[in-house]
RNA sequence: GGGCGAGUGGCGGAAUGGCAGACGCGCUGGCUUCAGGUGCCAGUGAGGGCAACCUCGUGGGGGUUCAAGUCCCCCCUCGCCCA
């Protein structure tokens, strides 16, 4: 685990998934493994910047304290984390590796051929040796690799990378001074904190090739043990979808074509318009200053007022392209793609044609489009996609049906196959028979949709005008912010400004020592002027004169900083050698442990247990397996996949209560009487939420070890629940486990003279059969961490030792020792206390955890339900090895069961040995 | 709108298709105490009955099965993710 170190401080919510790990790995310790438990601080970032510009302190200074005060509360939780291997992303021995590791991935490439990243300087070799065309929008006459000049060169292999710079469009918000990060974006544009304007504007960043990796991000979901939503979330992020690239040509601009991606080929006899995104290159160059009043085509008379748009008539397009670039650009992406609300978009006053039926159809821009999505242009099926429907009925667009949705579909919509499709109440988007898809080429009349794509994709590549491809929904990663407190790149510019990468003998490039940190902020209305990060301000820093190998030259430092995801990427396998400073991670220390429980054990590799929360879905697990990956395949880790068990552990939630006016008030002060609430005699509403202090309903665990210590705290929060489900937290619910453990202290602890109570007289025999299937279900318990029903089994053994005490004054040895053993990975400090106590001077720690005797498993007889169809008549007692007859036999001798079946025939007996009896009559 | 998950006593929760409600909180009664608290003992799903017992009961409705909290279908409510 990795947590932000707020400055808030832990409530009692934070550490459930700290102890529920905790209490694993004293588990296993004690079974005899070696276990690697650590705990670090994913320190760089937003909140701590932010938080150090409010407070005019260095991030520096409020980060560590921040940490020391995690640290100490989570020391006195008695966390057994190793805390030599507690690293911080912001430790510059670890960033620098961070550095690395980017590094690394800039000096790589994707080789499609052996589906695996390989060096750069493999791809130069290659391409030197003319084994490999240079393929690249760098050079886009395709030209060989020995026509082209140094240049050109350099920029065909940086196209290569996995780490590239690209003009993304990112959120831009100017009286931030900064981007923000999609999530950082409210739904109506604005900034999350401040409420300033965002604005949609492309900014060259630094992008990593994450896209490379979808098939195997998605494939290798298959390998690891995770919960089933969690790799849906993934699948759906990454988002994969099958269709066909097609070229549409555009009318009266020959040899410019809008290409577009769609995963319904089939339907392109239905294509009725076409949509870009404000943002596409190409609206520029087809826009014409006049709107074509004379243009007609084959479906549309005239030009319908509609297609003009919101900005009126007396705007020409140029105008109103720019007006409706204007709009959409002050809306999130989210906010774009929302089904449901009023389409918007105008017409650009051009046509193209549709390449299998010639028809001219009108090409609009509308924000519904997105240029990130796909090639940011699609053509319009308005009778099979909802969106498009909801479109043309708003611009008067034809609306064509080429799937014929059948009549059941069309019945329950009061339809025949002869409405108008234009007055239809929604798009039929599922499959069916192709029809209306004829032309003198080909023909997919009658084709179910699936054969139908297959058809049309042959043909769309015959003809030249298209090919079957796969997009994703992933984006590649933007991995520049404009930004202080992040890991600086090590990267410089040249003269030319082309990236250069530092040479790893001159990691870490180290973040300058600021006072003034804060990003530039300007005028809340300004788009244009680019964004100032603060390390653009330290001139002493940012030029700088370097040797990379070919003489000392002038070179101006990268001042963007990296995301907080990139630190959190890779910790895990910085646990594992936190103090190396010749590798990442050594090699063999590596394999040891990340292998421990792969080939012939659990897994196929990675960590064993990695225990988070359900917000981690996509982001930083997708971010990690992609760096893990990266890393793999240049052979710096032995694993294809980072964690090989995730356990998604609940949050803890707590009442919440508002008085009269609707304010929170603090929820400690609350009591309950009279069937109500009241704080004095305040009548307070309840409510139920998240603990926070937004809430007033914080508890922190410095509050419950101080008045319950901090084995009480552990052991109710494993007790409360399943560790994967989320619970209210009760403080009043905290004396039962409380009153547990000072019922097993005083079975072994005399109160009165402090003297132990243990003794080496045996235990009875039914004693010890409670003790030895307390063993069995506690261990089966703890290793799958259902630690609530652990420690019930706990509660039962205690209070049966609390008979045997009571009548013989003292407690068997034999189950006192068991019993604190089994304890000690819950509640380690009264364990530790109580072994020494009975008599045993070192630590528990590595003592065996308890095995349960066979012999006090098994038992002569069995209880039996008997039923009567099914309906519970008696109870007989069996011996534990009888067969079905037996049963049966015992069954009938009871008397209850001999009046229930009075004067009834016996149709069937059905027998679960040691189970259940039940009759079935008739 | 789509996908996923959940719905069990007053509360948190338990239950390989086989006696629903383990364990804990709370509550009721009793013992200890001048008293309160702590501690200890007993009881505690609902309804009926003096009682032995009986009937009902896991969000609602249907189904599969000798047997359903558990499996299948439809619906309701809540949560999360995606739109």
């Amino acid at each position: 685990m990795f947590p932000y170190p707020s400055g808030a401080g832990l409530h009692v919510g934070h550490p459930l998934g700290y102890i529920g790990t905790d209490v694993f790995a004293r588990y296993w310790r004690m079974r005899g493994r070696n276990v690697l438990h650590a705990m670090g601080y994913d320190a760089f970032g937003l909140p701590a910047e932010q938080y150090a510009v409010q407070t005019g302190q260095h991030p520096r200074v409020t980060t560590e304290a921040n940490i020391a005060n995690m640290r100490r509360q989570l020391r006195a939780l008695g966390l057994g984390h190793d805390p030599r291997r507690g690293v911080a992303t912001t430790d510059v021995p670890y960033y620098r590796w961070t550095q690395w590791i980017f590094l690394q991935i800039f000096d790589s490439w994707y080789d499609e051929n052996a589906d695996r990243a390989r060096p750069i300087a493999a791809l130069e070799a290659e391409l030197a040796a003319g084994t490999r065309e240079p393929l690249s929008e760098a050079n886009p006459d395709d030209r060989p690799w020995a026509e082209l000049d140094a240049a050109t060169r350099r920029a065909v292999v940086d196209s290569y990378r996995l780490a590239y710079l690209e003009e993304a469009t990112v959120n831009w918000c100017p009286a931030l001074g900064t981007v923000l990060a999609n999530e950082e974006v409210t739904a109506d544009g604005r900034s999350d904190r401040g409420n300033h304007p965002v604005f949609r504007r492309p900014l060259k960043q630094w992008v990593l090739a994450i896209t490379s990796y979808a098939d195997r991000l998605l494939a290798d979901l298959d390998l690891v043990d995770w919960p089933e939503p969690i790799k849906v979330m993934q699948r759906n992020w990454i988002g994969r979808s099958v269709g066909a690239n097609v070229s549409f040509p555009v009318v009266g601009h020959q040899g410019v074509d809008i290409e577009v991606f769609t995963t319904r080929p089939d339907t392109l006899f239905g294509a009725t318009y076409m949509v870009l995104a404000p943002e596409h290159p190409l609206v520029d160059a087809i826009v014409p200053p006049e709107w074509p009043e004379s243009l007609l085509t084959d479906e549309v008379s005239d030009i319908p007022m509609a297609w003009r748009g919101i900005f009126g008539t007396d705007v020409g397009p140029p105008e109103a392209v720019r007006k409706y670039r204007d709009f959409a650009a002050a809306k999130s992406e989210l906010e774009r793609q929302a089904e449901g609300k009023v389409k918007t978009g105008v017409f650009t006053g051009a046509f193209a044609r549709n390449p299998l039926n010639g028809w001219h159809i009108p090409i609009f821009i509308a924000d519904y489009v997105l240029m990130g999505y796909g090639t940011g242009a699609i053509m319009a099926v308005p009778a099979h996609d909802q969106r498009d429907f909801e479109f043309a009925q708003e611009f008067d667009l034809p609306i064509r049906c080429v799937v014929y949705p059948g009549e059941a579909w069309l019945a329950e919509r009061g339809l025949t196959d002869t409405t108008p499709t234009e007055t239809w109440p929604e798009a039929f988007v599922g499959v069916g028979a192709a029809c209306g898809s004829t032309n003198d080429a080909v023909s997919l009349d009658g084709l179910l949709t699936n054969d139908a794509k297959r058809v049309i994709g042959d043909h769309l590549e015959a003809e030249g005008i298209g090919a079957s491809t796969i997009t994703y929904k992933l984006r590649d990663w933007l991995f520049s912010r404009q930004r202080y407190w992040g890991e600086p790149f090590p990267i410089v510019y040249d003269d030319a400004g082309n990236p250069r990468a530092l040479p790893e003998s001159m990691l870490p490039v180290e973040l300058p020592d600021l006072t003034d940190f804060a990003p530039t902020v300007l005028d809340e209305g300004d788009r244009d002027t680019d964004p100032e990060p603060p390390l653009a301000r330290v001139g002493d820093w940012v030029d700088v004169e370097l040797d990379l190998g070919d003489g000392p030259k002038r070179y101006r430092r990268e001042t963007n900083t990296m995301p907080q995801w990139a630190g959190s990427c890779w910790y895990y396998l910085r646990y594992l050698d936190p103090t190396n400073d010749t590798a990442l991670v050594d090699p063999e220390v590596e394999r040891y442990w990340m292998q421990s429980g792969a080939g012939g054990g659990d897994h196929a590799g990675g960590v064993d247990l990695y225990v988070g929360g359900v917000e981690h879905a996509v982001l930083h697990l997708l971010y990690a397996r992609f760096w893990h990956k990266v890393l793999f395949d240049l052979g710096h880790v032995s694993t294809p996949e980072p964690f090989a068990r995730l356990f998604n552990q609940g949050y803890i939630q707590a009442h919440a209560y508002t008085d009269e006016r609707g304010v929170y008030v603090e929820a400690a002060e609350v009591v309950e009487r009279d069937g109500g609430f009241f704080v004095g005699d305040e009548p307070v509403t309840r409510e139920y939420g998240k603990m926070g202090k937004s809430l007033r309903n914080v508890v922190t665990p410095d509050d419950m070890y101080r008045d319950y210590g901090a084995d009480t705290l552990r052991l109710y929060e494993m007790f409360m629940g399943p560790l994967d489900a989320s619970r209210p937290w009760s403080t009043a619910d905290v004396s039962g486990v409380h009153r547990f453990l000072q019922r097993l202290w005083r079975n072994v602890v005399d109160e009165e003279t402090g003297e132990t109570r243990v003794d080496d007289a045996p235990a009875d025999d039914e004693t010890r059969r409670v003790l030895h299937r307390t063993i069995d279900a506690v261990g089966a318990d703890m290793a799958e961490l259902k630690f609530n029903t652990a420690i019930a089994r706990l509660f039962e053994c205690n209070n049966r030792l609390t008979q045997v005490v009571a009548e013989r004054g003292t407690a068997p040895r034999e189950v006192v020792e068991p019993l604190v053993l089994m304890l000690a990975p819950l509640s380690p400090h009264l364990a530790e206390e109580l072994w020494s106590r009975i008599g045993h001077p070192a630590t528990l720690a590595y003592e065996p955890f308890p095995t349960a005797d066979p012999a006090y498993l098994t038992v002569d007889t069995v209880e039996v339900a008997v039923q009567v169809n099914g309906k519970v008549r008696a109870q007989v007692r069996v011996p534990a090895a009888a067969d079905d007859a037996a049963h049966e036999a015992e069954a009938r001798a009871d008397e209850k069961v001999v009046a229930a079946l009075e004067g009834k025939t016996v149709r069937k007996v059905v027998v679960v040995p040691g189970r259940i009896v039940n009759f079935v009559v008739g």
